[in-house]
DNA sequence: AGCATTAGTTTCATTATATGGAACTCGAGT
DNA sequence: ACTCGAGTTCCATATAATGAAACTAATGCT
C-alpha cells in the first residue's frame, strides 16, 4: 500500500513550520516524481485528506482530518479524566495547561486550555518537543524502566544528565522546568497512566517564570497531584508516585 | 487510488458518535471484504494514520493526525486573527467560543476555548452541526446570495422559514439562538470571510440561558463585532455587514 | 474440558492501479 | 513572442490491491 504511506509522508509534512503544501514543495520534500506528487495531492484533495487554499495551488490538511484529533480525545478514558483535572487547574489558576502524549523521543500535546491571565503562556498544541527537553517529556519518560530510557536514547549523545534528572522525577513524582524550552516559561508536569490501554498523559501547567513564586508553584503542583492521584486511583495505575512537595 | 479512498472512508467513520474501530466495524460498515479490512488498517497502521488502543484490536486514529488539525489552523490567518478576538471575548466573559467554518450544509468548530465560568457551555470540537440549525451556522449561510442558499438546499423539506432567517442575520450582522441545538444554551455568532482565499469563519460565543440577560447579550455582541469589523477592514471583507444592535 | 462461534490474518492467482519518463498546458515575467 | 517554472496528462510497464477460501486466535456455551 504505498500510497498510503506516500500520502502519510505528505500529512507528515505539515509539521511545526509547514503550513500548507504545492506540488513542487512535496517533489522537494519527498524526492518523488512531480507527476506523482500532483496524481498524489489530486486524489487527496478528492478523499478529502487535503483542500486547497482558496483557488491557489497551495494544499491545507482537508475537513476530514479536523474531527480527528476530536474522536482521538474521545477514544480514550485517560484523556477524558485528565482533561478535567488540567482544565479546572487551568481556569482556577489562570494558567495555560496541557494534555500531552509521548511518541518515542517526542511528546505532542493532544488537548491544551488557553490560561486567562493577561500574561500567559501562548498555546502550541500539535507542536511536537523532544520529551529529554521538557518537563511534560520527562515525567513520562520517567515512567519508563532505566534500562528501557537506555534502549531509547542508545546512541544520542548529551544525555549524560537524564538518568539523573528521571530519578529525580521518580522521587518527586512531578517534573519541573524553569525556562528550559522557551525563555521566561516555567512548567509543572506529572504524568498519569491507565493500564487497560497501556497509554500514559502527561499532565502539565506552563506558567510565566515571573508571576509564580515557589509557594504559587508548589499550590498548582498539589492541585494537579490531586487531581492524578484520584484518576490513577480509579484506573488502577499503581506505578502512580503521589508527588511530595 | 482506490486505497486512498477507502482509507478515507475509514476515517470518516470516526466522526461522532463512533471512538474507535476493529475490522469487522469496517468490515460493517463499509461493506467491504475482511481480508481487504484487515490489510487495509494494517497499513493504516504502519503508516501512523491510526494506532490500536492498548493491545487491543481496536482502532483510533494515529498521532499523525494529531498536529493536522493545528496545522489547518496555522494555515489560515483568518482562523487566526478569528482566535485572538474571541480567546479575548472568551476569557472576558467567562463563557465558551468557537471559531466554526462551513463544509457544504454542515458546520465544524475547528478552534474552542473553554469559558471559565463555573457554569458554562461544555465545548464539543470536531461536532459537526446542521448549518441552518445553529447561530453559527446561519452566520455563514447569511454570507452566501438567496439563489446560492436556494441551491444549497434544494428538495430539503421544512425550510420554508430559512430565507427569512438569513435575511434577518444579514440585517443585523450577527446570528442569534436561543436554546435551539441545546436545551438551556444560547449563542451569538458574527461571520468574517478572507477575500483572498475565499474562506469565512464564524466567531461564536454560547453561553447558558439563565446566566445572561439583554443587555450582557449585547456586549458580548458588541465585543465581537469590534473584533470582527476590524479583521474585515485589514483583510479588504468588503460584504462584512457591522452589526446594528 | 470440549466444541462451536466469531474475529482477524494469511495465501494465492487475478485484476486493477500506481509508477516515471516525456510530452503537453498554462501563466508570469522579460 | 519567448522562456521559465509549475502543474497536469499520456502511455507502457511494473507493482500493488483485490476477494475467495483456508487458516489461526480468541471467546462463549453446555
Amino acid at each position: 500500500m504505498s500510497v498510503l504511506n506516500n500520502a502519510a509522508d505528505v500529512l507528515r509534512c505539515f509539521g511545526n513550520d509547514c503550513p500548507d503544501l504545492t506540488v513542487s514543495d512535496v517533489v522537494r520534500l519527498l524526492g518523488m516524481p512531480k507527476a506523482n506528487a500532483s496524481r498524489l495531492l489530486k486524489a487527496m484533495r478528492e478523499a478529502n485528506m487535503l483542500e486547497t487554499i482558496g483557488d491557489s495551488h497551495r494544499h491545507r490538511p482537508g475537513r476530514l482530518m479536523l474531527d480527528l484529533a476530536a474522536a482521538y480525545r474521545r477514544s480514550s478514558l485517560l484523556i477524558g479524566r485528565a482533561s478535567e483535572v488540567v482544565a479546572e487547574a487551568s481556569s482556577s489558576f489562570g494558567h495555560t495547561g496541557y494534555i500531552s502524549v509521548r511518541d518515542g523521543k517526542e511528546v505532542t500535546a493532544v488537548a491544551d486550555f488557553q490560561g486567562t491571565n493577561a500574561l500567559r503562556v501562548v498555546s502550541n498544541i500539535g507542536r511536537r518537543l523532544p520529551a529529554h527537553l521538557s518537563a511534560t517529556g520527562r515525567s513520562l519518560l520517567a515512567r519508563l524502566g532505566e534500562d528501557e530510557v537506555r534502549a531509547l536514547y542508545a546512541g544520542h549523545g548529551a544525555l549524560a544528565d537524564l538518568p539523573d534528572q528521571l530519578s529525580k522525577v521518580r522521587h518527586q513524582g512531578f517534573a519541573y522546568s524553569s525556562q528550559e524550552a522557551t525563555p521566561g516559561v516555567d512548567a509543572i508536569a506529572i504524568a498519569v497512566a491507565d493500564p487497560r490501554t497501556d497509554e500514559a498523559v502527561s499532565l502539565c501547567i506552563v506558567y510565566p517564570h515571573t508571576l509564580v513564586d515557589d509557594k504559587g508553584r508548589d499550590e498548582m503542583i498539589a492541585a494537579l497531584a490531586r487531581g492524578a492521584a484520584r484518576i490513577a486511583e480509579d484506573l488502577g495505575d499503581s506505578a502512580f508516585v503521589a508527588p511530595r512537595i
